[in-house]
DNA sequence: CGGGATCCCGAGTGATACTG
DNA sequence: CAGTATCACTCGGGATCCCG
């Protein structure tokens, strides 16, 4: 599990070339818009909103606010309309006394949260070897 | 590919309640190295950098900063710092006139980038739907 | 001359208070 | 309850400077 095959290697190359047509570097930021999508997508507070609310069918803003520990009002509410506009998650307001107003994410946003726990799930399982390589960073 | 099985959504189930072990609200953050460990990597320059180091066997500061179009120099080399402290990539400094500084991805560092790059196939391949999205947005 | 470090400034963020 | 308003503050951008 150490060490990467040479196809393995291959394998990421051609990906890479791949994606190098698009956010190569001569491409002017505003004809590129996978950076620009990647930003929103890839926020560190939008991944927790996502992964919640991939937990929860349906979360409402206060109890999100619970779970996504740590955030504030301004930039919850902001990336929420981020998510909104872009596709990921969708808003249901209730016209009660006092409103209430439910999150969910969007199909669309269940396909991107399904690749997230790829991603989230190495995270988890190699947070441990971070933490050590910080340790051990400087004292050889 | 539009619908979601039941199946799939079992799964994703499944992977969030192993992983809400881990990033859950009643943590304190500093037990909750995941969340850490996951603002380090998932930044978007850091992900820019490591997709580069991926595609390049070795870079040095220069070049870097020409590929991570519109990166600073600050930015550039608090995030290879923190990189490197990480364990994802290694810098070799050669001492001659003038300075050469090479960077490039570890083993570990790979093995991450395979993972980011399943996930930024995803945003290749549907950014032209989010872009769609926003502009739908707010019409209907 | 390459690889940063430093400084200054503006945009974004966090904490709290407040409102429809 | 679900957000906005306010304000102090941090962080990133950009230019410049420095050191080997």
């Amino acid at each position: 599990m150490e060490t990467i095959t040479d196809n393995q290697n291959v394998r990421m190359t051609k990906k890479l070339e791949k994606m190098f047509g698009h956010i190569d570097y001569k491409h002017p930021p505003e004809l590129c818009p996978v950076r620009d999508v990647m930003s929103v997508a890839s926020d560190q507070w939008s991944i927790l909103i996502l992964l919640w609310l991939g937990y929860f069918p349906v979360l409402r803003f206060n109890k999100l606010k619970k779970y996504v520990y740590g955030i504030s009002n301004k930039v919850l509410s902001q990336r929420l309309k981020v998510l909104e506009t872009d596709g990921y998650i969708k808003r249901k307001a209730y016209a009660e006394v006092p409103i209430r107003v439910e999150y969910n994410l969007t199909t669309f946003g269940k396909t991107y949260v399904e690749r997230l726990l790829e991603l989230t799930e190495w995270m988890q399982q190699n947070s441990p070897k971070v933490l050590a390589n910080r340790k051990k960073f400087g004292l050889d």
